[in-house]
DNA sequence: TGTCTGTATAGATACTTATCTATAATGACA
DNA sequence: TGTCATTATAGATAAGTATCTATACAGACA
């Protein structure tokens, strides 16, 4: 039964006969995801998270990824796209911060 | 690099950036969330979870998603290979299934 | 055996994207 | 003002991939 999967993911699915997943929400699903399906992005993600105050500029990043600072700019980019980030000026630097609201949701996706 | 520091910015002074998440760790999560991150896969998933007894063959699934058979096998390949599904042959049909040890696994990564 | 059905694979193409270099924009300060 | 440091953007390129058509493979059955 559907009540055996442990995933909001799949919960929120039609049943058998119907119509299958509305493409529209299967798209933007996909891009939230696809926003943390990439394994810089994800290094980002965990730097940020792991750093003092959870917060991090970009001047901080580009050396430990041993990536140049447009590319740590694109990514940080792609994640605010995604909501999952925030980038706060601050004198020189920018500082980014995890948005937790919605790293929520997209937990949720695979929790119960 | 920050060679000159003006005095008035100290205590906002990036902090020495923290060990990276390790890159084939990254590229591991990344791999696996790369499989989940398409819309169409999404609703192959969904289908496979909404379906009688959580399994599908891919006849079932080419017509709903308007999309040709091979298209559906390359897809159905990917999620394998991620570990996500698992097909089983009975008789002329292909019948894959969640398999839902991956599911938590992928679940973990963002309740860590 | 041969034929039909269902699935997988091969090859081609168009689209996306991660990365780079070069340059612009922004802010601090002398 | 002008200069330096940090970040963002533009443009180019190479790698990846979603999709198709064509074809091969596998099982059922007469």
């Amino acid at each position: 039964m559907v009540t055996r999967i442990p995933l909001q993911l799949l919960d929120c699915l039609p049943k058998a006969g119907t119509e299958p997943l509305a493409r529209t929400t299967a798209e933007s699903m996909a891009a939230a995801l696809k926003a943390v399906a990439d394994p810089t992005r994800l290094q980002i993600l965990a730097m940020i998270a792991a750093s003092e105050n959870q917060e991090s500029c970009v001047c901080n990043l580009t050396e430990p990824l041993d990536l140049t600072q447009p590319t740590i700019s694109h990514h940080l980019k792609k994640l605010a796209e995604a909501g999952l980030i925030s980038g706060e000026r601050r004198g020189t630097w920018v500082w980014y911060s995890l948005n937790r609201e919605r790293w929520a949701q997209i937990a949720n996706l695979f929790n119960a």
